[in-house]
RNA sequence: CGGGGUGUGGCGCAGCUUGGUAGCGCACUCGCUUUGGGAGCGAGGGGCCGCAGGUUCAAAUCCUGUCACCCCGACCA
């Protein structure tokens, strides 16, 4: 009966677990091209949601979809100096096309903000034309030295929002909205992660911004995922590609712009934050699957009974499968969804027909209870929105819990072996930041005092949090 | 780029020291028995031993070179 395990447990090796769920819950293979990957049927369909939900809340924001090529001229990238300097090591450069060398080489898009501005540069004339407000989803390159599945890829799958304004404010208040009620919005009530939201400090800004915020998550190995960004950028595009208009006083001014941006990083970050030496759980509301009803066994009135359970449960807007195949082993199949993270399993068999119920399995809760047949569509449905709490308060929880306030260096650095440390931005600095990071532990964010985001890096009272990232 | 390690069926590994023509577990196929937490038994299929040279009657094994990948340090969603 004693089997080993089915992954390697977190405890003993986290990398190595999280290589063993990928692989057993089949949600990605490694391409053939270092640091690719092959996005397996759950894994997308885990991403597929993810996009869902942001792509909605994209467009509450009065964001449009749009799609700019994955092609750019090289000297586009040229054009803003910073940008260039950041970028330039993790370039893809093509040389060679249609048989022969191109005369000027074009680059596969690491980020898109120089086609993007050099179009803005046409569309936009007058303050009219503003606010304007793009969204791409698209794919993009960046050649990686030490690629992870989905939380660092040479090639990975994001959504990049662009925008303009006539204002220093309006762009700044822009960036922050999209922080709040797209990014932190979705990974709380739908992931179900906790993220601090807070303020990036010069070292860790995106190569040409002039602030940048994020969404900063903790993996339960204690290291922080930034899982989401939102810049400002000024007027760097804006000069370097002429995106200009005219006030309505008739002056010419350079337009502000933000560009933010989340990825498929995100599904590392799910899997790292909520997964569990049996598998993944995934919150219900993300779930691609909600509900599984499984026929145990077969007998008498037993598919009929699973047929009905699954269409009452469809009605009720539960996302719900049945699964009847009866020729596997009824253990494997049940170990295999709890792999996969499937919040509920409803179970039945001769027994529970018999008896007129059947066994609801929580995988949050790891709970198993007898319901009866009549109430069980209300039970799963009760069921997914406690879970879906659940899971987000286990995982405040654990980060309240190795979060760990310091007054010194030596302290931040100690308790980011486990964990994150709060330190006052005035005991750390700049000096601190580059000495911390000689140890492999970075300034994540920083925040007021009350948690709130600040506007300057300069603010009195302003508190660093630090710790070890993927 | 500096340090450490590994390349053997789809995956994970043994074999190498002391050369003799490749094996184990999982997975896969077929059959029977099973089916309430990774089923059992039996029978099968599948390997350029990373690549290229060399030594030898004979190389997965010894020698030389080379490539790839993994882990740890400087950058990134």
């Amino acid at each position: 009966m004693a089997r080993p395990p089915v992954l390697t447990p977190q405890g003993q090796d986290f990398p190595r677990w999280y290589q063993d769920v990928i692989a057993k819950a089949e949600l990605a293979d490694n391409g053939p091209v270092r640091g690719t990957m092959v996005i397996r049927p759950w894994g997308y369909a885990i991403w597929e949601r993810m996009q869902r939900e942001v792509d909605d809340r994209i467009k509450a924001t009065g964001a449009q979809n749009a799609y700019f090529p994955l092609f750019i001229p090289q000297s586009y990238l040229q054009r803003e100096a910073e940008h260039i300097e950041g970028f330039s090591p993790e370039l893809a450069v093509v040389t060679h096309a249609g048989g022969k060398e191109l005369e000027e080489p074009v680059v596969v898009r690491p980020t898109s903000e120089t086609i993007v501005n050099s179009f803005f540069a046409k569309w936009v004339q007058s303050y009219r034309d503003l606010p304007l407000l793009v969204n791409n989803w698209s794919n993009v390159v960046r050649w990686e030295l030490r690629p992870r599945i989905f939380l660092r890829t040479t090639e990975f799958l994001w959504q990049e929002g662009h925008t303009c304004h006539a204002t220093q404010a309006d762009a700044g208040a822009y960036a922050r909205r999209i922080l709040d009620e797209v990014y932190a919005d979705f990974m709380e009530s739908v992931l179900a992660i906790p993220v601090l939201r807070g303020r990036k400090t010069r070292r860790e800004r995106f190569a040409g911004a002039v602030n940048t915020l994020t969404c900063e998550a903790m993996m339960r190995d204690g290291k922080a995922l930034q899982m989401g960004t939102s810049h400002e950028l000024g007027q760097n595009f804006a000069k370097s590609f002429g995106v200009a208009f005219s006030t309505a006083d008739g002056e010419q001014s350079y337009v502000w712009q933000t560009s933010w941006g989340v990825s498929t990083r995100m599904v590392g970050g799910l899997i790292m934050c909520h997964g569990d030496d049996s598998g993944l759980r995934i919150p219900p509301r993300l779930a691609p699957t909600q509900a599984v009803v499984m026929v145990v066994k077969e007998g008498d009135g037993v598919s009929e009974a699973a047929a009905q359970l699954v269409s009452e449960l469809s009605a009720a807007g539960v996302r719900c499968e049945l699964d009847a195949r009866t020729d596997t082993a009824f253990g494997r199949r049940a170990i295999d969804r709890e792999l996969k993270g499937i919040p509920v399993r409803i179970e039945v068999g001769p027994r529970e027909v018999a008896e007129g119920n059947a066994m609801l399995v929580r995988r949050i809760s790891a709970t198993k209870e007898r319901k009866s047949l009549a109430g069980l569509t209300a039970a799963v449905t009760e069921a997914l929105v406690q879970d879906q709490d659940l899971l987000f308060a286990e995982a405040l929880a654990r980060r309240e819990g190795s979060t760990a306030d310091v007054g010194s260096f030596g302290e931040a650095v100690e308790a980011a072996a486990s964990g994150w440390a709060r330190i006052t931005w005035a005991a750390l600095g700049h000096e601190g930041e580059a000495a911390i990071a000689e140890q492999g532990v970075s300034v994540r964010c920083l925040l007021r005092a009350d948690g709130g985001v600040p506007e300057r890096d300069d603010e009195p009272e302003l508190f660093a949090i630090v710790g070890r990232s993927y």
